[in-house]
DNA sequence: GTGCGGCATTGACTTAAGTTAAGAATGGCA
DNA sequence: TGCCATTCTTAACTTAAGTCAATGCCGCAC
């Protein structure tokens, strides 16, 4: 797979090996992948066309959405190691989804086998985890309308492809609030 | 070092081995581990003792706080990925601290010698990730006062160690908002 | 086709955060 | 010790988000 490539040592024979241990599986819109208390079904995934939204329930009910996992992103939910010993957060689709599908038994395995694997799968959490902390740092420092116009520009398909709701739950605000910022901005696009 | 232990299979002798190649500094209140915009000086840190801040100057130029490190944590900040190849995150201390430090190329070496290091580290930054991902959702879900009296309850050392406005940049509000919180809550307590 | 339920929008009202500005407290340093 | 700079608090005002409630709008099932 071309996305590897940009990561890896390894030859085109080993990725082809690799390659064939993989497992492709599609789902219909509105599967749960796992819901939150689950046990935590070891598992890995990487879109290659739908939507995921992984979104957790909290103390007071509320329902915040994690993120939403789109067309070539890898989806690392490491939240097992909660004493909890049960899944913090629920995988839903929203389309009709095809992913390569890992479990991390066989992962382990595959280490063994490369360990040039190992090597890569920590390049990219370290990405990842850049990434994370770059989109942390933003959310703190902007208001909810900033946090919308950054989407639009950064992944304009979730506006529309995503209910406002729980686009509004991903952006920390209410549905209220969100009809009011896109409702500012018209007016504002208007006026100009 | 006991931290290692809870992560590693490595046997007693290895451990000696490793803790033997380990670097440990000592910096003054005010040093700087690295500006902003520097070359990445590709290191990491692990505090042992005293307080590093992590921020950064948005276009804006307002000061954000992405982090701060105090005892047995590791400062791991990828940021160097960013094409610009100048980091995007200043550290610097806010005590006299003592800290391990790591450069990337020993701890390449490193990996090669010891695979189980890198294993290790893998494990690490799994559960970094899902720490990562846990504070964000709860950052997105919850108000300004929510998130100080949850960093009251999870760090209150920091309350007192870390000048109050840094403080504030790190929860997203102005300093002015971070000390009427402060005056509500008092006001409550004394009421009850 | 009709009716129902969920979703998006709008309005009125409340509340709290941002902004600006001023004063009080603190701490470092000569 | 005393001065200066920084930091923290307070106040008055503006603005936007939360809350509650009502309406309108699909889409889906029967």
């Amino acid at each position: 797979m071309k996305y590897m490539t940009n990561f890896t040592t390894l030859s085109e024979e080993q990725q082809q090996e690799i390659s064939e241990g993989i497992l492709i599986e599609e789902y219909k819109k509105g599967t749960h992948l796992i819901r939150q208390g689950d046990d935590p079904t070891i598992k890995c995934y990487f879109v290659l066309q739908g939507c995921v939204r992984q979104y957790t329930i909290d103390e007071s009910g509320k329902e915040v959405t994690a993120n939403f996992y789109t067309e070539e992103q890898a989806i690392l939910t490491f939240t097992f190691q909660d004493l909890s010993q049960s899944s913090k957060y629920a995988l839903t689709c929203l389309e009709d989804s095809i992913m390569v599908v890992g479990d991390f038994d066989t992962e382990k395995e595959m280490y063994n086998q490369y360990s040039e694997l190992e090597t890569m799968t920590r390049q990219m959490m370290e990405i990842y985890l850049g990434q994370a902390q770059n989109e942390f740092t933003a959310f703190i420092s902007s208001t909810p309308e900033e946090r919308y116009k950054s989407i639009m520009s950064k992944r304009p398909d979730l506006v529309t492809r995503v209910p406002q709701h729980q686009l509004a739950s991903y952006l920390g605000i209410t549905p209220e609030s969100l009809s009011r910022i896109k409702k500012r901005m018209n007016q504002d696009k208007r006026r100009v």
